[in-house]
DNA sequence: CATGAATGAGAGTTCATTCAT
DNA sequence: TATGAATGAACTCTCATTCAT
């Protein structure tokens, strides 16, 4: 029943806030199913009553974590590409710094990146949000890429499957672990596709 | 503790069977986490003691079934490249058919095919199924190719380059509905990095 | 794992109290095996919830009523010498009186008796509670023996002694019926022990 | 419903032996509420369902066996003084000779006592198994002392508080294990009170 | 507004007993 | 007769949610 209240005085709004942070965090890193409301209480040092009034439940708290803090954890990419600037010669290097660094980001978050990827496989206000923050990153790449002269065509289409190619990478590299792959040759066959993707002369 | 028991008799081991094939399906229908014992033995006409007889709890069914039927819903490039030659000159109608069917056939699974991605986020046994299976998958492919004049070098590391590629695409297409895509053009990007990925004379 | 809750509240204080009194109460009556944790809450009007954040388990509930109420349902000697004076003329009818209130509690408290007596054979924390509880029994006869003048050697083995034939003699007259015996012989005759004992000018 | 049967063939007579000596010996041994009659039947090398065709339950299984065992395991009495002869001079030591011995017996079946004391508590069938053993105890020792020259009155009742008491002693020794208590002198104090008996020109 | 004690439906699991073979 | 697979009621325990204070 629609008891859901939005908090007004400094001091509640405050509360709120923390539970998204803490609750977020505490899911992210015990899994979603692992997490009680009453832990999230405990844990946030608030009262399981006050949980009911601010949010309808778990997944709630869960949602709006997502919501502020799935850029660092699923899209490290937008940090990583501000405040550059890149030219021809060291393209290269600088793809596989760029995805070096991305690698290094997940890594630390990777708990919670699991999380985050398998609720985003069940519940569809996720993947909405991941959704549409991939559109606005892919948006933030395609401004980028012609800022630094790649005016291609299909640069839209052609982004995603550069931001897919990288992702993939991160998640090999972070996860799958095949034995029969040599990661550094994946690496340099990553590159190699995105370069051919932001030379392409296509059609 | 070891009282889990395996059927002898042809009709024990045929109720085991169902249980595996049927709380697998009620299972990937309505989601590992909205599905109790209970509701298995239920849905598959047994007692709930058979269940705890057979197996160790409801995680070892979910498991005993992505062993079963992971091919099908994870990776149907495996039987849809059976019996397949390919000569250069239709080589991208091949791979757009090849992509064209497994598309309909993941989004036949489709809610299968999310549970199965969302356990194998968290679950570090399903993960490993899947990685032995991607393993078979790529090797299948790199004899496949090399049957078919694609000696490349790099082989393995550009046949799970294709794999993530189609995979992507096949998702993007059932899930993501980004707005800012024509599927159409992702297709043909697509399969442009595939055929450069088989064409490439590289280093 | 560590959820269990101490109350702090007067009224949960009184409601963890009732669990104890009520639930011990219904253990000793029905027997510990024959009765459930739902049982009990039923029996105490309270949510089996409840139960679980106050005890680790129904053991948990009985070990608590025994460490209160143990006392009074084996260890009735202790009211029973307070603020007694005995002189050498009346020494035989005094313990008379003893024993015979003694049969009368324990007979009153039967199936709890049984039922406490039984678990002291299997479970060790409640047979050390019994056991610290004897000590106490012991020490407190050494020392009312002593005000009363009998400064014997071996005080303290044979207080142990006569609390033991003490208890047979209840024991036998509650339960055993043996039909060759004469109830009031044995019971002389255990007195003549315990005479023979406390006028004992040994070694 | 009375389904019970009785064995006739050879084997089966035997096979209904074997679940009585082997199911006693697991119950005593794992603890009667510890132990299913599915175990049992495995113990046994049975199947579960001749159990139920031989015994109304587990507990009749038990009760059997209390009735064939018991006597090693509670009553060692009865052995010990077979084919004994007392004189006067070594009453005391022949009576300490004779608690060792019923002590050492009773230490190698610790588990089974236990478990058929905790059962005597609750079960007026155990119970009066025992007291039938203990009447018949009591009788062969009236006989044997009579035998030895021991004509005293209420030697009935007397013989009672003897086993009594050696039975306490027993137990103190291998249970109870009070920190206040030197064992020795217990024992000195228990010989004292069998020998005062025994000596006693009573009324 | 905030608290956290209390609720009770429902999850997982066991086991005495039955019954088809 | 003997088997042991199968049953399902009953047990222990958890947790989202409510509500008196």
């Amino acid at each position: 029943m629609g008891k859901i209240r939005e908090p007004i005085k400094k001091n509640s709004i405050a509360k709120k806030k923390k539970i998204i942070a803490e609750g977020f965090k505490l899911i992210c890193d015990k899994g979603y199913h692992n997490v009680s409301c009453v832990d999230i209480a405990k844990y946030c040092s608030v009262s399981t009553g006050i949980i009911y009034q601010y949010f309808e439940d778990k997944r709630a708290i869960f949602i709006e974590g997502v919501k502020l803090y799935s850029d660092k954890i699923m899209f490290p990419l937008l940090k990583t590409i501000e405040n550059k600037k890149i030219n021809d010669n060291d393209l290269v290097d600088i793809i596989k710094d760029l995805i070096k660094k991305m690698i290094k980001q997940k890594k630390m978050m990777k708990k919670a990146h699991q999380e985050l990827l398998s609720m985003s496989c069940l519940d569809k206000e996720v993947l909405k949000i991941f959704s549409d923050k991939e559109i606005e990153v892919t948006n933030k790449l395609v401004v980028f890429l012609q800022n630094n002269g790649f005016n291609l065509i299909n640069l839209n289409e052609k982004v995603h499957l550069i931001v897919n190619l990288i992702d993939n990478l991160c998640n090999e590299t972070i996860y799958h672990r095949h034995r029969d792959i040599n990661y550094d040759i994946f690496l340099e066959e990553t590159v190699n596709l995105i370069i051919f993707l932001l030379k392409e002369n296509n059609n």
